[in-house]
DNA sequence: GTTTAAAGGATAAAAATTATCTATAATCTT
DNA sequence: AAGATTATAGATAATTTTTATCCTTTAAAC
């Protein structure tokens, strides 16, 4: 039993083989919308209904077990859950990447200056990536 | 002739009626969605079609009159553009606020450090406001 | 005022998302 | 390991959201 089927039984899902799948592919590819996702599921399972899609989505949404991240121009993605971090988006080739980065001084300072209790932190960085200059 | 009908035909956008709602509305409660200001301006044109708010809203994002919030969890909401800025939203009363927020050196420590050329840097922060602690 | 080009409203169409229902498969119990 | 239980997949319909079309009206230019 690999790591993944544990991990979803500990969020009350049950590992389906549909469900490892997409575990496996947002791994994989990092980043998916839900047209890249079905799309790429559709070649495992070639019956899987778009609803499926959908509604693993939200479910694994509501357990915490994978993010949503919403991008300036694009359709959302979604990631699986890991250890907080920003987001890089190239406006060319649409690469979408990670980067951990401190952001606690703007916290802090929004905290103090604005009396606002900061859970969470959401910053997309869009440009050009070091490939597409 | 009030200023928004200049700015709107400086973005070649005639200034209609409707569209002249639609920004004081923007201005007056800084960021709707696109639900939200269908309400409003239904009372003042009772015959409005929800099509031209869309139409309107995606004319206006084309020429950078106004610009889309994405928000987690919620639905997008519309401003009009301004000042690079970043915002603040309550979890628990949905209040969305501005606040200018120096990025700089997060802007540059990407730029050098990935040899990423940024743009724009979207910036959300998820907490909890003074009123709702 | 007349012309013209764009915009509004009504509506249909398309796209995206969610709900429903039944057979099946995963997990639990023994 | 076999049977009982429960959640899930898939098919499909329904709903919601967004866009397109068509014709009439209106803003802006002359």
């Amino acid at each position: 039993m690999n790591n993944y089927t544990q991990m979803l039984r500990n969020h009350n899902l049950k590992a389906t083989p549909q469900r490892l799948a997409i575990v496996d592919m947002l791994y994989m590819h990092g980043h998916m919308s839900i047209d890249a996702l079905y799309e790429v599921m559709i070649k495992k399972f070639s019956s899987i209904s778009l609803a499926t899609i959908y509604k693993n989505i939200n479910l694994m949404l509501e357990n915490t077990f994978i993010q949503e991240v919403k991008l300036p121009n694009y359709k959302s993605v979604y990631e699986l859950t890991k250890e907080s971090h920003s987001h890089t988006i190239c406006e060319k080739c649409g690469k979408i990447n990670d980067i951990i980065l401190d952001l606690n001084a703007i916290v802090n300072t929004v905290s103090t200056l604005k009396n606002f209790e900061i859970s969470k932190a959401d910053l997309v960085l869009s440009g050009v990536c070091k490939n597409c200059v």
